[in-house]
RNA sequence: GUGGGCGUAGCUCAGUUGGUGGAGCACCAGGUUGUGGUCCUGGGGGUCGCGGGUUCAAGUCCCGUCGCUCACCCCA
């Protein structure tokens, strides 16, 4: 082959562009019967926009090109900037909250791997201008409601739930240099990853107080309601702290309400790496082999205000369509594929081919998927060639079209076969068959 | 950026101590002269990733290179 496929990205052909359909209609469904409205942007951004937001190092990470006018631009990577860009420019008159959602094609430079690929689609669901954590909470129903949708039992998926703020707090009140709060949430975000022994011997080479290093210690083993109950010695005596500590509390309880709780748990080892979350944070993963986040989200703080926004605060999540094809495949949950065809037209004999195709022109302008072969072959030839296309049922004409005006019509899957009326076809070709 | 694994037909792969490259599936064409998804026969298709070396002889051994893949770093 002259040209190959550019590395990470995808072809897709008929069958993988029926599962990356399917996957997006579940995402739009459930979006939308949440109350969400769908937005979207163009697939390249002024360079600025992901430089002002992530710093100079991302660049590398981008495709970027420069324009002949000399401006630079970037392939969009991530959603976020060109939604809080929109949200900034619109803020005033949107009436609050905002609750949108995206299904964006993204671009990143990086070496691919197990799903992560230099092109993919990502689900995003976002709600701005509100502070309560009731935001935060219906951005976590939502997700719950996705993987519940494709069909995933409340066995099968955690939502672990921390909030950031209560973090901060909590290293505050017990006195913890704020420029070591970085390194303390990058060993506290690798604790599920690790043993107990290997988390431990990270947390002693932060070479913390003694005080704060057993701190550090009990909150990655902070996990569950029984977790959170554990930390209210740790927040009392601090308004901050015990403010916060109310607000997550309050956030499991809506979650309970919501009929979530069986899938979400609370867990101080979540604490993601994006510098620009300020409140509660939360990850999906998949109960069984793959133990790798399939979905991630929480509060942004600050965001407009980067892009030239009012301080506008906001929440929600993303997720990919290569993370999520991989886990549901690894349950065995993506449909089977089936053809859009809904009718194959067959010949009895060449000579009645006209009328095959005449047929076909009816079927097709009453909105149903219709073909026929092309080559003239005798009947059994061409039901294999129904059969290979997954066509739903087969139409044979014959003489009896023009004298009697009917037609036969076979269910492939039962394999049932009745003479029908033309008009009683054109009405309605998937009727069932007369005994 | 670092490290491991793998490159043979469209796909999944076999290929013996080096001796003129195969199978299954898929595809195409025929057969049963009005009934498929499970029949039979035949066919097309590969400079064995690419380049160099050793050898009378390399898919096989050696070196280099490119590509794919997995993990780490990073993760918006």
């Amino acid at each position: 082959m002259k040209f190959q496929r550019p590395r990470g990205t995808r072809d897709f052909y008929p069958e993988a562009m029926a599962t990356r359909n399917w996957i997006v209609d579940q995402w739009r469904r459930v979006s939308l019967r949440n109350g969400f409205e769908e937005y979207d942007g163009p697939i390249f951004e002024l360079l600025d926009l992901y430089r002002d937001k992530s710093g100079d190092e991302i660049v590398s990470e981008l495709f970027h090109f420069t324009s002949r006018g000399g401006d630079a631009f970037a392939i969009r990577p991530e959603m976020t900037p060109t939604l809080a860009r929109m949200v900034a420019a619109q803020a005033q008159g949107l009436p609050k909250p905002v609750k949108w959602f995206s299904i964006p094609r993204l671009c990143r430079a990086e070496r691919p791997q197990r799903g992560r690929l230099r092109e993919f689609f990502q689900w995003n669901i976002d709600i701005l201008g509100e502070d309560g954590v009731l935001a935060d909470a219906e951005c976590i129903l939502v997700a719950a409601d996705f993987f519940r949708q494709v069909g995933l039992s409340d066995q099968q998926f955690v939502i672990k739930v921390n909030s950031r703020a209560l973090l901060a707090a909590i290293l505050e009140k017990a006195d913890v240099r704020p420029d070591r709060f970085h390194a303390v949430y990058a060993v506290l975000d690798k604790r599920d990853k690790l043993d107990a022994g290997a988390f431990e011997k990270m947390v002693e080479e932060l070479k913390l107080p003694g005080e704060q290093r057993d701190l550090l210690i009990s909150l990655g083993e902070a996990k569950g309601s029984s977790g959170l109950e554990d930390l209210r010695g740790a927040v009392e005596g601090h308004a901050g702290a015990e403010e916060r500590y109310e607000e997550i509390r309050r956030l499991f309880e809506l979650l309970e309400t919501m009929g979530a709780s069986a899938c979400c748990r609370f867990d101080m080892g979540v604490v993601r790496g994006l510098a620009y979350y300020t409140g509660v944070v939360f990850e999906a993963f998949g109960t069984g082999g793959l133990q790798r986040a399939i979905c991630g989200g929480g509060r942004y703080g600050q965001l407009l205000k980067k892009v030239g926004g009012p301080p506008m605060s906001g929440t929600g999540f993303a997720t990919s369509d290569v993370v999520i094809e991989d886990v549901l495949r690894e349950l065995d949950m993506i449909p089977v594929y089936v053809s859009a065809i809904d009718i194959f037209v067959i010949d009895a004999s060449p000579e009645v081919f006209d009328d095959v195709i005449r047929l076909t022109t009816q079927l097709r302008a009453k909105d149903h998927a219709a073909t026929f072969s092309y080559k003239r072959q005798g009947v059994g030839k061409q039901l294999k060639q129904a059969s290979a296309k997954h066509a739903r049922r087969v139409v044979i004409v014959d003489e009896k079209m023009r004298t009697e005006r009917v037609v036969s019509l076979k269910d492939m899957a039962s394999g049932v076969q009745t003479e029908v009326s033309i008009d009683s076809l054109l009405a309605d070709p998937f009727q069932s068959a007369a005994p």
